[in-house]
DNA sequence: ACCCAGGTGGCCC
DNA sequence: GGGCCACATGGG
């Protein structure tokens, strides 16, 4: 499938990651930050060894606090991360695929459960390690919906519902949206300060494209 | 010195 | 269900 979007900007190698487990963490590290402070907060866990489920649920809390706190919010991360991993190695016998297979449903409520994993961050999870086909209502999302005049709602559950309504239930092309959206909500609105999707003037190409090709 | 960042949870009404 | 707030570091 082609849509004009892929032509524009490649998010190829977008949420790079080894594992099921570093897409989690990572879900959980990039919360209201930046993806940059993530890479360094995942690169130090790596040279620890840690960055496998076993390790993290025995790593001394405040040794995974100081990893972490390049990320912000750097308390509640490293026990809500350390948490989940104690988690999956109890109820899951340390595989945190077990947490991706199955009833689709059921395991967003059980992502949901766990503190600290919230609607976008149980999507995120689901979408990009277990390539379930949810489309994340992430805020970039609902502003930029609401700037193009698609559709404006806060609602998080009603932004995904109206997504996966008008799009085909893909979970690749969920990935490659998304990242689309997010991308270019962050770098290139950046950019031109008066981009529609930031500042309600003018246009920009984002606009047209998305309007005229990926969605009805 | 602000303002923002790929949210979540707790508390209040 | 909404509105407000704490959580925290790092970069523009």
């Amino acid at each position: 499938m082609s849509n004009r979007l892929s032509e524009c900007y490649d998010v190829s190698g977008w949420w790079p990651a080894g594992s099921e487990w570093e897409v989690m963490v990572g879900a959980i590290l990039v919360q209201q930050t930046t993806w940059e402070s993530v890479e360094k907060v995942l690169g130090s866990l790596k040279e620890r060894g840690a960055m496998e489920v076993g390790a993290m649920a025995s790593l001394p809390l405040e040794e995974l606090q100081e990893v972490v706190r390049p990320a912000g919010f750097y308390r509640q991360k490293a026990s809500r991360i350390k948490g989940l991993a104690i988690y999956i190695v109890q109820a899951h016998a340390s595989d945190p695929r077990q947490l991706l297979e199955g009833d689709e449903d059921d395991r967003r409520k059980e992502l949901l459960a766990q503190p600290g994993i919230g609607e976008e961050t149980a999507d995120a999870i689901l979408l990009f390690a277990g390539r379930r086909p949810r489309f994340i209502a992430a805020a970039y999302v609902r502003r930029l919906l609401d700037r193009l005049g698609i559709l404006s709602s806060e609602d998080y559950g009603e932004v995904q519902r109206f997504m996966e309504a008008e799009l085909p239930r893909d979970a690749e092309l969920y990935v490659q949206l998304y990242a689309l959206m997010v991308h270019h909500a962050r770098t290139v609105c950046r950019s031109r300060p008066r981009c529609q999707a930031c500042s309600l003037r003018d246009r920009c190409r984002f606009t047209e494209i998305v309007g005229r090709t990926d969605f009805r």
